[in-house]
DNA sequence: GTCTATAACTTGATAGAC
DNA sequence: GTCTATCAAGTTATAGAC
């Protein structure tokens, strides 16, 4: 966390450093870790490649220091929005789309930004590739865990095992949701392009909520309509 | 597709050809594309580098090649039996359950078997990597416009772009499902490490049917239980 | 068909001048 | 802090003997 000098505009990347972040990021959420190579990024970034370990040490580290500083910001104010909804429910039972609308609603509000996009993006590919490794946990394992609790006292009769099963079920949609349209078999892919970010919360909040809520091993006739 | 030569024992790969295939799939299965040297999966195969390019030429044409032989039949079969389902019915309205469930069968019950479940989690992986590039139209253009058109029939008042959407969020989910159980983070992948296949598809269609049959555009209040 | 040997290139990382 | 130059190891791909 550096101080500008100069106007705090939101292009013109202010030192080195930052530069390389930058850069780092939008290789990363356009191809992966595995197939960004430090030099494309050094190229993005227009500076010299020997700046990045100067600076990072090695790719790895420069993955790390990439994530952390995006990730923990998004995470507080999911952990917030959380808090808030949670005291003005005032011991009611808190609806299932509330809790997945304050992990949701950071990262969708950040995506529309133009840098918050890649970042958004990044991370869900990171975690898709699996290239987060124990970063995955560092980061992210307090927030798993305490919403993970908060859905269950919202979902107080669904078994612990079956929640944690949606869960993992739900996280890949939101992931994939994030990592951007690539990909899309067929011209059904065209006509999302143009989706925008409170269109795909809205219905990523209507189809997991309505996901988490399904009743657990009912009978064979269903008891919503359509 | 070649004979086998002597008894169809599912290992003791037959000849160079299939040592090379299986063991790509393998690779890919486990670390995706791009982190998948050619070096590796020869060490893997127990054949010479050299006889990759003979038998496929470059890196891309294997991968071509090993998803190719693969994703035909469980397509064929996704569509010979969505054809059963929908004749069964006789006209009436099919369930967007059983819809899902021909998708989804066919991959779970293949993950069963020991060389398919490389499979499975191969293609899950690459889709998600976005390697697959424009191999995703060749092998899945077909089946992908099939069953959106069912998933039509079957819920006839969803606007179209609003089942784009939820298909493409549905697509997530099982992608992810399927590429196994890595870097889900916390104490909470360990829970779920010894889920059958078998629990994975009913918790699957549970989760996308409502998923699918959420109410679009309703008021504030949920018309399902709980 | 299968091998060795090697070409041609890319990768992450470092040493040392400035 | 930033550069050039370079290393050592890795990558895909190929030529040619057997």
């Amino acid at each position: 966390m550096r101080l500008n000098r100069g106007p705090t505009a939101t292009r013109e990347p202010a030192d080195t450093k930052e530069r390389i972040l930058a850069a780092a990021e939008r290789m990363f959420s356009r191809q992966g870790y595995a197939a960004s190579s430090l030099r494309s990024i050094i190229a993005d970034a227009g500076v010299n490649l020997a700046a990045v370990h100067y600076h990072f040490g090695s790719k790895e580290e420069l993955l790390r220091a990439v994530v952390h500083r995006r990730v923990g910001p998004v995470n507080e104010e999911r952990l917030r929005l959380l808090d808030e909804y949670e005291r003005a429910a005032r011991g009611k039972r808190l609806p299932v789309r509330k809790v997945l609308e304050a992990f949701l609603a950071p990262a969708i509000r950040l995506s529309r930004e133009p840098d918050g996009a890649a970042m958004v993006r990044m991370v869900a590919r990171l975690y898709i590739e699996d290239a987060l490794g124990e970063l995955a946990q560092h980061e992210f394992g307090e927030v798993i865990e305490r919403f993970n609790a908060a859905l269950r006292r919202s979902l107080p009769e669904l078994p612990e095992r079956e929640l944690l099963l949606r869960t993992y079920l739900g996280m890949g949609a939101v992931a994939l949701a994030m990592r951007g349209p690539q990909t899309f078999p067929g011209p059904l892919s065209e006509q999302l392009k143009d989706a925008g970010e409170a269109e795909i919360l809205r219905g990523l909040l209507d189809f997991l909520s309505a996901g988490f809520r399904a009743p657990w091993r009912r009978g064979r006739g269903s008891r919503c309509a359509s």
